[in-house]
RNA sequence: GCCCGAAUGGCGGAAUGGUAGACGCGGUGGACUCAAAAUCCACUGAUAGCAAUAUCGUGUCGGUUCAAGUCCGAUUUCGGGCACCA
């Protein structure tokens, strides 16, 4: 036999020359889309957690194939970003020439792990063939309103010289860099993505995403119901507007905070008696990352406005108003009420500025927990002795309604998506600023705005995009007057080209429209989305807040466009710690291949454990597997003439059928090639086995591994192509057993085990089970109470 | 602080409430070989025993049940996500 290469090789170019993975729109078979989330091209090259998701959705593929589905399984690359922008700064490098580069690398390490994908459909987000629609589809955006400029105090991060959205920065270090970012006002186009908070909540019920995956969408969006509730200024007939989501400790309210940014302060300055100590304080707040001020600074801090107080509305009792840096201006009205009593951010404040405190809900210790859900209420005069939660709430609110000085209201943690970067490797904006006309919209027939050719890549000092440095590139003239006029330098996220690129999948080489109505009829949604655990939050939300953009202006006719997430877990390094350069454990896939060949490769990943949960690589395993491939191969040796199941495999093969069947739908890969193991075991032990026992085995191990599998059907003249035959079927009435071992128990604990027939009567079963001695010795001298019997599982004898 | 998830041999991991540890790895002994590799066979949770067998055993403590890794209530540890979000 040839070469393990070889074989692999020869079956990769067949798949090739005989287009077997590209899908063609057929209205008589029903389709099928599996998408898995596209890579970015990384200089590194592919990594083993590459190797886990695609071999698992191949598998799914190539099986959903066999079972005459008319399936979609597209690749492409997501190469738009910093990295290779970073790369371009130090070499002088176009990016899209080391992005090329890149492509290239992983594209030949894919295809020899033989995964089918369709590679007609191949795009990169940076082709402008694709990236002229994510300019249109963001153009659409502007001209409904939905893209909008602002002032944003943005996370700014000083190493990259870049802007960065919330997402990007979470945890107050730039994501790429680490270093600490910094705050910095800047204008930013900004996509209205708060406008859909409930409904990509909603949404989430049309998806058969994991529950996981819903519970980071819903906590990302951060949904809260309260109130707001007016408390009138002393000094000024005006109101200062809170949001709480407990007005039912309204009478506990002993003062008031606002944001150090809150609009009062620069208002009543001439009231605040002590503007000197306010403006410090506010300058400090300032300075500070959002990370200092809300992961460092647990301690409270703030400043009493002097001169200015507040009437709480429901007991007229004046109470004092604080700045402090612990409300946030963008969450909410920028102020709340504070109830030191029962919460322990305004217990800590309280206590440091002696500020009274006043319990409202018996029991709610505030030293012992931060939050009192239930306990009776007292001091609330109407509400004094109510003890549920959620109708005390409901009592205030009609209560605040009814007087005018407040209304039920819903909030949400979600905020809009802050569109702009400051860097040149991005999908320029496609807009214009005219001073007579504002922003206007470049046409479309002028689209796409192609990113030029320029020396420095680097972001001007200022902060500036390095296409503000090219006079060829932004001066223009206005579409609408045609004066003289300049364009955005700014330039589209990271996450804009993935926000979309399942549809254009449906429709790669349109130069029409972003993609045809007759794709998107037929190819619909996505049927299943595989992806990392790390995108479930955020790529997700911003990918289904724009299709629900389009969905919403008849551009697409599905609201939501996945059915089912699923995620894979990590591989991690031998002795369970995370792959890494600098630790050396990081696994080359090529080494495997090359040596071991892509099917043992494939095998082993999907051996290795429960697919959605982390896994440890294991040299050891690997081997284990490529023993199993071994013994395949092997196994053709046993091959005699017959074209039927052999009788003594015959319930066997249709067991595994079933299993391995179920095992792929449901993402045990593990544990259907263990039932291809034990299947093997059983048909080494034969002397030898038919020509259909061999060809349903290697059937049902092709979606693992699919190029052995095909060299022996072939060699043994088995067949047509796996890859062009039918999955095979099970009959139910193969897999009845009519003889099975069964426990005996005496008190729970197994004693003995009997032979029983599937139809023994329940008298028959327990019979056979007092006539073993080991059982008949620990009923001596004992009083039987009761037997149980369940057909065909189990006889439990309980004595006393 | 809040919300998820996990915890099973020497290791990776299996188990619709019904014989815990499938399958694989590793280990021990044997066959083949001059020898080794590869391959094949047997054994392999702990303790006691020549054995039959017995006792213990799925993080910890309780509960439900004829029967619990599995269900319920506490609790510990680890992993992940969110977080001065009012």
């Amino acid at each position: 036999m040839d070469s393990i290469q070889k074989i692999e090789n020869k079956w990769q170019k067949y798949w090739e020359e005989h287009h077997t993975f590209e899908a063609k729109i057929d209205k008589n078979k029903e389709k099928y889309y599996y998408l898995v989330e596209f890579p970015y091209p990384s200089g590194a090259g592919l990594h083993v957690g590459h190797v886990r998701s695609y071999t698992a959705l191949d598998v799914l593929a190539r099986k959903k194939r066999m079972m005459g589905f008319n399936v979609l399984f597209p690749m492409g690359w997501d190469a738009f970003g910093a990295p290779a922008e970073q790369y371009a700064i130090k070499n002088h490098i176009h990016p899209s020439v080391a992005v090329k580069e890149n492509i290239k690398t992983f594209k030949a390490q894919i295809q020899k792990l033989g995964i089918s994908f369709d590679w007609s459909r191949e795009f990169a987000t940076t082709d402008p063939e694709y990236y002229k629609w994510t300019q249109w589809q963001f153009l659409q955006f502007f001209k409904k309103g939905m893209a909008y400029k602002a002032k944003k105090n943005i996370n700014w991060c000083p190493k990259c010289k870049m802007g960065l959205s919330n997402e990007d920065s979470s945890g107050g270090v730039c994501e790429r860099c680490g270093t600490q970012v910094e705050q910095r006002e800047k204008e930013q186009w900004m996509l209205r993505m708060s406008d859909y908070a409930e409904d990509l909540i909603e949404g989430l019920k049309d998806t058969q995403f994991q529950e996981r995956t819903k519970l980071a969408q819903i906590n990302w969006i951060g949904k809260s119901t309260g109130a707001e509730v007016d408390f009138d200024l002393k000094q000024v007939d005006k109101k200062l507007t809170v949001y709480t989501t407990r007005p039912d400790t309204l009478f506990g309210v002993t003062f008031m905070v606002v944001a150090p940014e809150h609009p009062y302060i620069d208002e009543y300055q001439n009231l605040i008696t002590n503007m000197d100590e306010v403006i410090r304080y506010r300058e400090q707040a300032n300075k500070k990352t959002e990370f200092e001020r809300t992961q460092l600074v647990k301690d409270k801090t703030g400043v009493k406005l002097e001169g200015l107080s507040a009437i709480n509305p429901v007991n007229g009792k004046e109470i004092p108003i604080y700045i402090s840096d612990y409300v946030m201006m963008n969450y909410g009205t920028g102020a709340i009420m504070a109830v030191p009593a029962h919460d322990q951010r305004d217990y800590d404040f309280a206590k440091k500025f002696g500020i009274d405190i006043i319990e409202v809900i018996q029991g709610g210790d505030i030293s012992k927990e931060a939050y009192t859900e239930d306990g009776m209420m007292v001091n609330s005069e109407f509400l004094n002795g109510m003890d549920n939660k959620k109708d005390s709430i409901e009592k205030m609110i009609a209560y605040l309604e009814e007087k005018k000085i407040g209304h039920k209201k819903t909030n949400y943690k979600l905020q809009d998506w802050i569109f702009t970067r400051q860097r040149f490797w991005g999908e320029p904006i496609p807009l214009i600023y005219c001073e007579d006309c504002g922003w206007v919209a470049v046409p479309d027939e002028d689209l796409p705005v192609v990113l030029p050719n320029v020396a420095e890549y680097e972001p001007t000092d200022d902060g500036e995009s390095p296409l503000a440095r090219i006079p060829e590139f932004v001066n223009t003239t206005c579409p609408h007057c045609g004066k003289p006029a300049k364009r955005e330098t700014d330039t589209m996220p990271n996450w804009a080209g993935s926000s979309w690129y399942w549809l254009r999948y449906m429709d790669p080489h349109n130069d029409k429209e972003f993609v045809s109505r007759e794709a998107l009829d037929y190819w619909g949604k996505v049927d299943w989305y595989n992806g990392g655990m790390e995108h479930a939050a955020r790529h997700l939300l911003y990918a289904r807040f724009w299709n629900q953009f389009l969905y919403n202006n008849h551009l697409v006719p599905n609201k939501e466009p996945f059915k089912v997430r699923a995620s894979h877990g990590m591989i991690l390094g031998e002795g369970g710690v995370k792959m890494s350069k600098s630790l050396g454990n990081v696994i080359n896939p090529d080494d495997i291949v090359a040596t071991l060949g892509a099917d043992v490769l494939r095998t082993y990943e999907m051996f290795i454990g429960d697919y959605e949960k982390e896994a440890t690589w294991s040299e050891q395993g690997l081997n284990g597997c490529k023993r199993f491939i071994d013994k395949v191969i092997r196994l053709g040796e046993k091959l005699n003439d017959y074209d039927n199941y052999s009788k003594d495999l015959e319930k066997d093969i249709h067991k595994t059928i079933k299993k391995v069947t179920e095992d792929m739908d449901d993402l045990k890969f593990n544990t259907a090639v263990s039932a291809l193991m034990i299947l093997l075991n059983k048909m080494e032990k034969m002397d030898s086995i038919s020509k259909l026992d061999y060809r349903t085995y290697l059937m049902l191990l092709n979606p693992i591994a699919p190029h052995i599998t095909e060299e022996l059907n072939e060699k043994y003249k088995l067949g047509n192509p796996i890859c062009e035959s039918s999955w095979p079927s099970y009959e139910d009435d193969k897999l009845v057993d009519t003889e099975k071992e069964i426990a005996v128990q005496v008190n729970g604990k197994v004693r003995a085990t009997i032979k029983v027939n599937i139809d023994d009567s329940d008298e028959i079963m327990e019979e056979k089970a007092m006539q073993e001695d080991n059982v008949k010795k620990h009923l001596e001298g004992k009083e039987i109470v009761k037997v149980i019997v369940i057909k065909g599982k189990i006889v439990n004898i309980v004595v006393k």
